[in-house]
DNA sequence: ATGCTTTCCAAACGGTGTTAGGTATTAATT
DNA sequence: AATTAATACCTAACACCGTTTGGAAAGCAT
């Protein structure tokens, strides 16, 4: 039955085209300027057929919130698998999770509801913060071989310090101070692995 | 001509109601919730007649988050003037700035752009960045006694790890969970301020 | 009593997320 | 082949939103 499997393939093809197209509004003009509306014009459908796809606009966000996660940790496993060092780990961490946030900052926002950007489930943060398999964790476990409490607790600092600092620059700074941004973060990353050694 | 003078009194009241109103509704159910007409509502004025105390719907909370600043401005200046020890008034700084959050969240969030809010005047920024007669730059200047460039470095450093920290703290974690978070962020403050000093 | 100013609001405009109901088109069954 | 069932899709509506227009009352000065 080719049919059907066509049809499978138009529908993960449009679900792909709805959140495609939901970061390039929000990319170009912002989170609030995000409408079903605007999205089913792009994707040439009427309003209604959107809730196909997706529960609510919500649950859209949230797609695209889990997506940017799921992305990081991906790379977080790639660095833990390519260096050693712990200390040289949690750089390239820090580093990636900026490189990240300033390639994709459309996706940045959502995660954390930045800049009018907002998604009512918080179920991903509980996921996030989950030790088990985690790979920050284990470099931090790695770099201070502590109580495993003592280690959530460093974990959750290294969560606050890299993800707040970029928040709080998307926000507070203008664009042309970013790359200025870059090496403060940088050092107070490092800074911080160092205090935590 | 006192009728003059009763007017505007009633104004300063009608302008400080519209203030009071949005951030009970956003308290209650969030800055989303707030909208024109529910705060017309409340003060018993129809949609319109907001229009004549606030420009615009960002320019009120544009005023809020004026209000939240100012009022931090003014704790770091107490502060400082209060105790002699830049550590301990950066303790204390820290301190004021997590008890600010978490007794008026809804002016933090419009603060930060955060869980919905959404202002887009970023004037404040430049403002509360620049370093004249900058309380907190000042205590991390005596604390640290190098170049000006480098100091304001360590500001900005510092600027992000607090409000950062309880950006993220605010978005990501349960409720419950807050009070939890409190020592955790004081000790990465303390162990940030050990690291400059 | 007249004109002028201030105060205030109903109604509308173009937008929002979301839902109900119905129409074509396609597929399956008789 | 005709009929039934299911799928795909859209128009129209609902209840909101920020904001503007135009005009009606009310108070004041002449």
């Amino acid at each position: 039955m080719g049919i059907v499997e066509r049809r499978e393939r138009l529908k993960k093809q449009v679900r792909s085209d709805i959140i495609k197209t939901a970061r390039e509004i929000a990319r170009e003009d912002g989170w609030q300027a995000v409408s079903i509306r605007k999205i089913a014009d792009v994707i040439e459908y009427s309003p209604p057929i959107l809730y196909e796809y997706f529960e609510s606009k919500d649950k859209l966000l949230e797609t695209i919130r889990a997506e940017g996660f799921t992305f990081l940790r991906e790379e977080f496993e790639r660095i833990k698998n390519l260096y050693r060092n712990a200390e040289k780990q949690l750089a390239e961490v820090a580093q990636s999770i900026w490189n990240f946030a300033m390639s994709q900052p459309e996706v940045f926002q959502v995660m954390f509801n930045l800049e009018g950007a907002y998604c009512q489930s918080k179920q991903v943060y509980v996921q996030e913060m989950n030790i088990l398999g985690n790979p920050v964790w284990e470099m931090i476990a790695f770099l201070r071989p502590k109580a495993g409490e003592m280690v959530t607790k460093t974990y959750y600092e290294w969560w606050c310090l890299t993800f707040g600092f970029i928040s709080i620059t998307i926000t507070t700074q203008p664009h042309y101070a970013l790359r200025h941004a870059e090496p403060v973060y940088m050092e107070g990353v490092r800074r911080f692995i160092r205090s935590i050694k």
